[in-house]
DNA sequence: AGCACGCCGACT
DNA sequence: GTCGGCGTGCTC
């Protein structure tokens, strides 16, 4: 009497199941990808149940056209995952698992290849296969495979293959039957031997392995070079000791490549799949097969990693945990670091979080005691922490932006064959051209930005909708010739520091210099060989990179990030300074660090100066405590955009009359307001915000909330999204 | 989101 | 007389 049904979640933006007829569906079916028709076409979507009645009536239900049983099922906890981040990021599960899976598993007609992961293990004949031999026809394909693994043993692919090359290809249908069984290879995952540990690393590695076998967080706080990569390694080598899996997050930037090669070098035994953002579909596909059979051991990867199906996953890393690259800012937009927590909570096992500059949440957790922090003070590398001192450029006179003291630190260098790095956030030649006599800037017409001049490609350039325009000769309002960069970027730096030292070899690195991977590496070979004296940069220098030579950091212009009406700018500020910080001095050769600002009795570059993020830390979370945001409250942002402001806010203000009547005390509901850049590529944005104290009451909020702005009329051309736990204003 | 159906303006 | 605008509604 039950009715042969499945429950499928699909790709598409409807936050309910849809069910099919499935006659031959089974119960380990659940979590399997099937093929469906759907509306005129087909789509390929994930089994989530097996209900025993629908709520359509039968008839109305078409026929699955295929479960595709090629690949074992999701797995349990993988779906909860899925659900998981459905709820919590109010977004609909058939798209999350879209954005979960590979593209290339969920492409119709596109059947995976039997993936590469049967080319390495052996295949066994089971207990069904040899007592389903007798019956078999004797000349067919599963009878000869069979029978070659009764008389042999275990096989490889490839042995399997020289039995009958087209018969292997068999070896779903008999795995799917139970005939056969594949078995991974035991890699030999012994770890290359490691740097000696230094007590606090020991410490930490000791802590974190302690807690192995249930769920522990951990915040793993060093300084730039105090090793937490290697405790992250030794880590790694017990939990693959213990036959588990390993995953590491990283941010999303060019550093994955080395971390990768690191990682490889010392496990040269075990399996280990990278999957970042430019992986080319099949890879990636391959990759996360690999992970789901349980065969890698080790998987690292940017954000989409943290989605990974790891049957014996016993560690997370998550790498820069601050790093906001974690937070997808489009489509479901998601923490990847919140997310992996959830994960290894739901999994039982411990978590580290690592960084130099944790961000405020996760160090408020520590302070709680919901996270255990785990410190490392000295830098194992064998070097002092730089000295930080400020620059008073109240007192200073400038030169194109340049105090007297630093470019006098910068000769010193230069002479005695040191590196310099002067560090300034702002690409391009100047911000904007303007024209002193009316008053016309370089505007850009879609965006409410300025067009930043662009001098080594002759033209402006929007950095938000990337629109580029003719520098005009004259004022294009009034006709004035006498028109004029205004302010500073990275080119016009490197232009300032040539006339300056006109013997210096001057690098300038920022995303203009190095837009391909190529350039990118070229840059930093040339950093290394040291055929660069001074080095102009954004906040790529800032990462992770050593350079032997570099003993001076200059700081330009980051006072505007402390009174930014962003709550969040001085934390990622003092991130950034002091990741750029790290970069000077090493060994033998002790740094220095300038900050240029005008406010150097500032508590930030108090603390930046003593190196001391937990008073950085402790200044921050009391003012947010006092203001009440994050992570003293848990916030979302509801987002609109359209071609006019006013529909934007309409909507926005409808949205919050709903919210008015349900939100009921414990939440907070603000005014629609517009974005800081309120137009974007020639749509105008606009936001609001509810936020409350109580988490699952928000939560809750939003679920009922969300289902009502759903069913508001709007404008065609309105576009909204929600963005819980939202990091930009 | 796609993709249908459906009812009103300028064209061969 | 039709091609085509996007409003509305559905997809198991």
């Amino acid at each position: 009497m039950n009715a042969p049904i499945v429950r499928v979640a699909l790709d598409v933006p409807l936050a309910r199941g849809f069910d099919y007829l499935a006659p031959d569906a089974r119960p380990d079916d659940i979590g399997r990808r099937v093929r469906v028709p759907f509306g005129r076409g087909e789509k390929i979507g994930v089994i989530l149940d097996l209900p025993s009645a629908s709520d359509l009536p039968l008839e109305k239900l078409k026929p699955v056209r295929a479960i595709l049983r090629e690949l074992p099922p999701l797995p349990a906890d993988w779906l909860a995952l899925a659900e998981f981040c459905s709820r919590y990021y109010q977004h609909p599960l058939g798209e999350v698992m879209a954005l979960a899976l590979p593209p290339a598993l969920r492409r119709p007609g596109a059947a995976p290849r039997l993936p590469q992961l049967l080319q390495r293990g052996l295949f066994r004949i089971t207990a069904a296969g040899r007592q389903a031999l007798p019956q078999l026809p004797r000349r067919g394909v599963a009878a000869r495979l069979l029978a070659a693994l009764e008389l042999n043993g275990p096989l490889t692919r490839r042995e399997l293959g020289a039995v009958s090359a087209s018969a292997a290809k068999q070896l779903p249908v008999l795995l799917d039957k139970d005939w056969l069984r594949f078995e991974r290879e035991t890699p030999d995952r012994a770890a290359a031997a490691g740097p000696e540990l230094l007590a606090e690393q020991r410490q930490a590695v000791v802590a974190v392995s302690a807690a192995a076998g249930g769920f522990a967080p951990f915040l793993l706080h060093g300084v730039t070079g105090s090793g937490k990569t290697e405790v992250y390694l030794r880590l790694v080598a017990q939990a693959l000791e213990s036959g588990g899996q390993a995953l590491l997050l990283v941010p999303e930037i060019a550093l994955t490549p080395q971390f990768e090669a690191r990682v490889r070098s010392r496990f040269p035994g075990a399996r280990l799949v990278s999957l970042h953002s430019s992986l080319a579909q099949g890879a990636r596909a391959a990759g996360f097969i690999e992970a789901w059979q349980g065969e890698a051991d080790i998987v690292l990867g940017t954000r989409l990693a943290v989605f990974t199906p790891l049957p014996r996953l016993a560690l997370i890393v998550v790498d820069e945990e601050h790093d906001a690259s974690f937070k997808q800012q489009e489509g479901m937009r998601y923490s990847a670091r919140d997310v992996a927590v959830w994960r290894a909570k739901q999994r039982g096992i411990p978590i580290v979080l690592g960084s130099a500059t944790p961000s405020l949440e996760s160090w408020a957790a520590a302070q709680a005691g919901r996270y255990r922090l785990l410190t490392l003070t000295a830098r194992a590398v064998a070097a002092a922490m730089p000295e930080v001192r400020c620059v008073d450029t109240r007192r200073e006179k400038l030169q194109d932006g340049i105090s007297e003291h630093l470019l006098r630190a910068i000769a010193a260098r230069l002479e005695r064959g040191e590196q310099s790095l002067i560090f300034l956030n702002r690409r391009g030649y100047a911000p904007v051209l303007a024209c002193p006599a009316c008053g016309w800037v370089s505007r850009c017409p879609g965006c409410a930005a300025n067009l930043v001049l662009h001098l080594a490609d002759r033209c402006l350039r929007c950095h938000h909708c990337g629109r580029e325009a003719r520098i005009p000769s004259a004022c294009p309002t009034c006709g004035n010739q006498d028109i004029h960069p205004f302010g500073r970027g990275t080119q016009r730096l490197e232009e300032a520091l040539a006339a300056r030292f006109p013997h210096a070899r001057i690098l300038r690195v920022d995303r203009d210099s190095t837009q391909t991977q190529a350039r990118w590496h070229g840059v930093l070979d040339a950093i290394h060989k040291g055929e660069a004296d001074i080095l102009v940069g954004t906040q790529m220098l800032a990462k992770g990179h050593d350079f032997p030579r570099l003993t001076l950091v200059g700081a330009l212009n980051a006072d505007a990030a402390l009174f930014a009406a962003d709550f969040r700018a001085a934390e990622r500020l003092f991130a950034q300074l002091m990741q750029v910080s790290g970069r000077s001095g090493r060994a033998e050769l002790p740094g220095d660090v300038l900050v240029q600002t005008q406010y150097p009795e500032h508590p930030l570059y108090q603390a930046l100066a003593k190196h001391d993020f937990a008073a950085f830390a402790a200044t921050q979370l009391a003012e947010r405590e006092r203001a009440g945001f994050p992570p003293f409250t848990h916030q979302a942002m509801l987002r609109a955009e359209a071609p006019e402001l006013k529909q934007a806010l309409a909507f926005l203000e409808k949205a919050a009359e709903l919210g008015a009547e349900l939100s009921a005390g414990e939440v907070a509901c603000y005014d629609a307001v517009p974005m800081r850049l309120h137009r974007l590529a020639h749509r105008e944005r606009a936001q609001l915000l509810i936020e409350s104290r109580h988490r699952p009451a928000l939560q809750t909020c939003l679920a009922v909330w969300l289902a009502a702005v759903r069913e508001l009329k709007m404008p065609k051309d309105l576009r909204w999204h929600i963005d819980v736990d939202p990091l930009e204003f």
